[in-house]
DNA sequence: GATGAATGAGGATTCATTCAT
DNA sequence: AATGAATGAATCCTCATTCAT
């Protein structure tokens, strides 16, 4: 049961997508929205019942797609490290083949965060259960040492989401190098996790 | 040039933080500011210029004084674990006692820093050149690796950062305890950095 | 000439009656009409030409009944206070038994009824014209002394109209009794009419 | 403590009360009373916080002053009938002097009364007070025979509402005069409440 | 220093209506 | 006979800002 598929609606959203990370949350209108879409305003009440509405669907989009993204990339993996990077690269992929997907995840956060309907979130969750999963595997194989492996999870998740945020919110010094930085990072997270074998 | 000390102009600056971290920063209004102050609306424009300068004020005045926690908190401390330890609990410190300080330097991206004069980026930096020396005396003391002392720190701070936006955006899950979350994951991000040792 | 009778264009105007009791006029949309009825706001178009139109049809066929309903009450009466009393009781009987008809015939004055088209209002006139008659049958056989038959019934009309209007639109006082308010009220009305007898 | 003066406060208030009787509520909108005002329609808010504080403070100043015309008229007359008299006489005074502030008191009714403070309603009811306890002045001196005078109050109230009403809402006969219907109107319900003593 | 009055632009949303299908 | 898509005008209201005082 695919959303039913509308030429409008697509547009529409991927206007608001366009405007969210060229102007902010904040210049996020209906008009301008609808301006940028080249229809009237009340066009869009066609397909959306108010901008809440809007705006949830945004985010229930990019946080699908990401879900999905990950679990494509750590698909095949085998091992524990395999699958952690593989979460990772298909994590930050994600974020950076469609940043404006990724940000409208955080972005739209405290005004229409606080009326979205919480069943909503669970789907959030199910790309943190298969790495809370993966950390379980790595707790038994012996290459990870963690008590809770949930927390460490959200650890990850934070520490990523972090490195990500400085990049795109264009924080990084500009004589670095942002792939370089991305990795050099991601190396450095996934070094506090793994259980270093002797450095003989 | 000290800043012209002046009661009202530093009222309008708390009650804004204030307001900025109740209410989130859309509904920050020079109306509202000036209502909670007790003062008109047109009283602000005699301290500010207009709603943008109020902002970057803020950003401006928060960003010193993490400056300064920071600061406070490495002076004493001898060898670069600690010093390390010290700069990560001066700058979580700062974004727990301070949160409505903490949050406003990342809240206000998206529309006003769009219109931050370049200039004032640069006192921010003050902090990261602090960690930089840390790290780079790390490698010279051998207690780290790194290439790249200026992404390393860089990339402690993105982390950093990540950690304290999943507490401070409440999206971690509630089952999980804030400070156990924090302690964990600050000990996982320089477990990343330290060369260990040899586990014999 | 019948109404042409079809059962969509009917619902419409059951459910507008319905909608316009229950939220008031202002709240009385092609919409909301279109939506209660199950069929698309465009629908209606079909039968009414625009709002007033429907709104027009709404009120003629509440007087229609009205007058129906006066003259049916008046029916086999044959002395004049009782064809009185029959004339009153059957106004007050259509506008309880059928508020939202009844309110109609009054409420949209202000907007739809400017234009109103003035033929329609002589319809309206069907019954007063039974009353000016009994009045002047009151008159010729005594009962009633007025000098002015069209105008009584005009003052009779009147009062009855502000008594219900009280009822209707809950400015009553909470401790009176609706029905004990009716009956006392329609005698006070009647009393100011009949020539009164001796009290021997 | 006189509702502080200014003039375009009052000019607003008249200017509403106007465009509610030329156009009806329905029509009344912040734009189109600032439009004639000459203002724009934030200014409006500079004197009234919303719109429903706008119509509930053109219902309470109607509403005093209605009262005041009645306390008025009915100041230094002694006897029953003609207190009777001097109230209606007040009513309707004000009714036909200021119609459009009479009209508002009833006409905004629906919406803007369902969220008009109930606290208000009782200054609403302080003439209804002195209608009530003419009447059981009425009793005593014998000459009206009424059970419950408060019933009696409300019932002459509706009757001369309806009255009113039928010649403002212009439902009169145009063979009919005005004033005739009005002043014979007015004969009959006072007749309605008064014992008459024998024809002899 | 501070205010009160005013504005113009813009916010989301609703409405009656039209038109092609 | 009915619909779905679209519109333009209107709704209330809020905002940052200005200006004379």
């Amino acid at each position: 049961m695919p959303e039913q598929e509308n030429p409008l609606r697509d547009q529409i959203l991927d206007t608001s997508r366009q405007l969210l990370l060229e102007k902010g949350h904040a210049s996020l209108s209906m008009r301008s929205i609808a301006k940028k879409v080249g229809v009237t305003a009340t066009s869009i009440y066609l397909y959306f019942e108010n901008k809440d509405h809007l705006l949830h669907t945004l985010i229930e989009e990019s946080v699908e797609e990401l879900s999905v993204s990950i679990e494509n990339a750590v698909e095949g993996k085998n091992t524990v490290p395999e699958q952690l990077e593989a979460i990772i690269k298909g994590y930050t992929d994600f974020a950076f083949s469609y940043p404006e997907k990724y940000q409208i995840i955080y972005m739209v956060r405290s005004e229409a965060m606080s009326r979205y309907p919480k069943e909503k979130f669970r789907k959030a969750r199910r790309c943190y259960e298969l790495l809370v999963r993966v950390i379980q595997k790595g707790v038994e194989t012996g290459v990870m040492n963690e008590e809770h492996p949930v927390i460490a999870a959200y650890s990850i998740w934070g520490q990523l989401h972090g490195i990500i945020s400085v990049i795109q919110n264009q924080r990084l010094d500009s004589r670095i190098n942002k792939d370089e930085y991305l990795s050099r990072s991601i190396r450095h997270i996934i070094d506090g996790y793994l259980v270093r074998t002797k450095v003989s």
